[in-house]
DNA sequence: CAGTGAGCGAGCTTCCGCTTGACTT
């Protein structure tokens, strides 16, 4: 007999709570929903008011069978699921599927998982907030309605499988707009100025740094400057010295912990989620998926001691943020160390420097302002009327910033300005150097995941457990990818008067170097456009927001949720009925020219497998020829001197043991023929420029690896072979793969050795999982790694005269 | 492995938000 049943959503939790009731309280984990649509069909009956069809998934029958037999033992069941739309929806969800008796029933919520907070939870029950579950309910019907209306009318009028929704597709627009805006971009180059003084005092020589106020637009302007600057003499105008204060930043949310991972440890959002979850079930840390910056009390009086002990009680200072993001429900704390004393952890890399990060912020939050003393020195000379600069910081007292300094992505070369020389308006000062160095005004960047994320939360789309969920999903659906790009090289001028003489030289600079970056594909173009021409609503950054007004109405009794998608349904539905009518199928299809051979005209447009080339019409006579376009190409940027490149494949490079070479471009991509045999081009190798002593070598080193390939083969047992896969050598037998041991060489195993190491493992089989779970964490952040993010223009100063 | 792309029509795909677990050497 079980007096009382607490049924709370994450199993951590459920562990922690547990210690904290008595042993009249048993607590068990629902892992989330546990009921939803049908994924099979639309499962809204749009007839009878909307009415939501929903059903108990497979992989959560055996835990609700398991909840309902507890469920029907205990006196009082607790629904103590999160308090906030989805959570109270759960409650509901589970009062009906395990068929709860009212009378038995209490709800109780807790945002902090302490003994206090759960004691006081248990004393102010209260009954389900059917208004709250109706907003739920409104939420996730339209969600479906739009993601299950949408999605079919992609797959007529564009390709099948893709994919739209509220959340997903305003994801892929930002990233379209802003490929769009790049594009669109001219950067324009003007001239900044800068020099270097000298003074005297007390028998030392001190340099100071000065930048010009203003800027030229033209080398000829700033050239003027420096002529006028020969044989001027200058003195120290003005100085002015002003306090300045730095505040901490509020402790970390998901969205801020995935940004600062991403800059600081190079994390993509995945990782960081993956690294945090890990934490969090082995207790380091608070519930990573939250959008509330409070602190508990507790933690609040943690911070504060270990301040006054790690640093004195002079750097504390107790802080309240509140909550700015759009849309927040603030049903946890924000993410902390669960004891802020611990300032270190055992565990993985990757745990120690995320739970690092999470303690520095944390702690810097409850700390006091930096001060900062900043100095600006004005210099001028009687024959000019341009006034340079001088900026100087003096830290008086560094406060939060002893522990945690918040990075920007945007963090313009701010070099830390030191301490001025002591100088007194009227001083003279020798002038060492006046230069001018040719700048660019710098494109708009192309987002990163965590910068993604970001703007996703200023726009209140998506929450702390979707953001990265939805990164995969765009990706996955081929909408964006995430890459690489190359600098290029460019070339800037420099100009010095040193000594009354004019010099001026040249140098080169990598600019435009991205490293895992944003960047939309040819279908995430085509697919943006067709959405933002046909459901242009839907598209509009703030139809989440405006969504959610009237969620909150619905929320707060003001509004009847069936009512609200009714009045949505009405529009929605009859645009997509009449785009499915009206709208003609989307390729992309461009007329780039004419052939001048053919006289046929020449067009680029997406088949079914890419990008292509298309050489006379579809109704001709004669079939159109196809080309398929060279990865990096795309059919928004192609030129018509590309396409009559390609157009010119296949071409013949010559004879190779009295064969013909042919280079084309073919299913699997770039290719050499050869006496029948096919080898691929490779990136790094251009099809139309190719020639014919590197298709050699590569036709050549084609052999070689797939040589390497295998490593072992046996003749007595042709099923077991030593093979080189994508992770390094293993060995490969009836199917199954098999770890080869740390103390084997590879190339030396014999074929005995293969099996003892198949049947070493068939014993271990029971044993799965201890196994398991040894594997998962041996091998789990072997996945690429997004590297720490560069600034877009690297320096690479190389002087070329 | 194999170097397409027309058109026909079968049967398939899809949303967002809560949670973790999983047979990758």
């Amino acid at each position: 007999m079980i007096k009382n049943l607490v049924i709370v959503e994450s199993p951590a939790k459920a562990k922690t709570i547990e210690k904290f009731l008595g042993n009249d309280f048993i607590v068990k984990s629902c892992f989330g929903h546990i009921r939803d649509l049908s994924k099979k069909e639309l499962s809204v009956d749009i007839k009878n008011g909307f009415l939501p069809q929903y059903e108990i998934p497979t992989d959560k029958k055996k835990l609700v069978d398991e909840l309902g037999k507890y469920a029907k033992e205990a006196q009082t069941v607790w629904l103590a699921s999160d308090e906030d739309r989805e959570g109270e929806a759960i409650s509901w969800h589970l009062a009906e599927a395990l068929n709860l008796d009212t009378a038995k029933v209490k709800r109780i919520a807790f945002h902090e998982i302490t003994k206090t907070a759960i004691l006081e939870a248990i004393e102010n029950p209260r009954t389900i907030n059917i208004n709250l579950v109706d907003a739920q309910q409104a939420r996730r019907v339209l969600d479906r309605l739009v993601g299950y209306e949408l999605s079919p009318l992609l797959w007529k009028k564009v390709r099948p499988a893709l994919s739209a929704g509220r959340v997903q597709s305003v994801a892929v627009r930002l990233i379209v707009e802003r490929e769009e805006e790049i594009r669109n971009f001219t950067s324009v180059s003007f001239f900044r100025g800068g020099a270097i003084f000298n003074i005297m005092i007390d028998g030392k020589c001190n340099k100071i740094k000065a930048e010009l106020s203003n800027r030229f637009k033209t080398k000829a302007e700033a050239e003027d400057f420096l002529k006028r600057c020969v044989g001027a003499e200058f003195w120290v105008k003005d100085i002015e010295t002003k306090p300045a204060k730095k505040s901490p930043a509020p402790p970390f949310i998901t969205s801020t912990l995935q940004q600062d991972a991403s800059r600081k440890l190079g994390f993509s959002v995945s990782k960081t989620m993956m690294i945090a979850q890990q934490l969090y079930e082995l207790g380091k840390i608070t519930y990573m998926r939250t959008d509330s910056v409070n602190l508990s009390n507790m933690a609040l009086s943690m911070a504060k001691k270990e301040i006054e002990t790690t640093f004195g009680s002079e750097y504390v200072k107790i802080r309240n943020y509140k909550t700015k993001s759009k849309g927040a429900q603030e049903a946890h704390e924000a993410i902390r160390p669960t004891y802020i004393n611990n300032q270190t952890i055992e565990g993985t890399n990757d745990q120690k420097k995320l739970y690092d990060l999470i303690w520095k912020r944390t702690i810097a939050s409850q700390m006091s302002d930096s001060e900062i003393e900043k100095t600006n020195i004005s210099i001028s000379s009687p024959s000019v009327k341009e006034i340079f600069v001088a900026t100087g910081e003096v830290i008086k007292f560094d406060g939060f910033l002893k522990v945690y300094f918040e990075s920007t992505d945007d963090d313009e070369e701010e070099n830390n300005k030191g301490m001025l020389p002591p100088v007194k308006p009227g001083d003279k000062l020798e002038r060492e150097e006046i230069s001018m160095t040719e700048r660019f005004t710098l494109q708009p960047p192309r987002y990163t995941e965590a910068s993604l994320v970001k703007k996703l939360e200023e726009l209140g789309i998506g929450r702390p457990s979707t953001y990265a969920p939805i990164i995969s999903t765009i990706q996955k659906r081929e909408y964006v990818v995430l890459g690489n790009k190359d600098g290029v090289e460019r070339i800037y001028y420099q100009m010095f008067l040193r000594n009354d003489t004019i010099s001026e030289t040249h140098k080169t600079e990598t600019v435009g170097y991205e490293k895992a970056k944003l960047s939309p594909t040819d279908i995430g173009i085509l697919v943006n456009n067709f959405l933002k021409e046909n459901f242009g609503d839907i598209l509009d950054y703030n139809f989440t927001a405006s969504v959610e007004l009237e969620f909150d109405e619905i929320a707060e009794g003001k509004k009847v949720w069936n009512v609200m998608i009714k009045d949505f349904y009405k529009n929605f539905h009859i645009k997509v009925d009449e785009t499915q009518k009206t709208a003609k199928k989307v390729s992309g299809s461009r007329m780039l020219g004419v052939d001048s051979v053919t006289g046929k005209n020449i067009y680029v447009k997406l088949g079914k497998f890419g990008g292509m080339i298309q050489l006379g019409e579809n109704a001709d006579d004669v079939k159109p020829r196809f080309v398929g376009l060279l990865k990096g190409q795309s059919i928004d940027n192609i030129t018509l001197k590309d396409a009559l490149a390609l157009l010119s494949l296949p071409r013949n490079l010559g004879k190779y043991e009295n064969e013909d070479v042919v280079v084309g471009v073919g299913r699997f991509g770039p290719y050499i023929r050869h006496k029948g045999k096919f080898y691929s081009i490779k990136k790094g190798d251009n099809p139309l420029e190719i020639s014919l002593p590197r298709s050699i070598e590569i036709m050549e080193g084609k052999q070689t690896k797939s040589d390497k390939y295998i490593i072992k083969e046996f003749a007595e047992n042709s099923e077991i072979r030593v093979l080189n896969g994508r992770y390094g050598p293993y060995i490969s037998a009836m199917k199954k793969n098999y770890k080869i041991p740390k103390e084997k060489e590879p190339k030396d195993l014999t074929l005995q050795d293969c099996l003892d190491v198949i049947n070493q493992v068939g014993e271990k089989e029971p044993s799965k999982k201890t196994a398991v779970k040894k594997n998962k964490t041996k091998k789990a952040p072997k996945k690429k790694t997004v590297g720490k993010a560069k600034k877009s223009t690297a320096k690479k100063a190389k002087t070329t005269r």
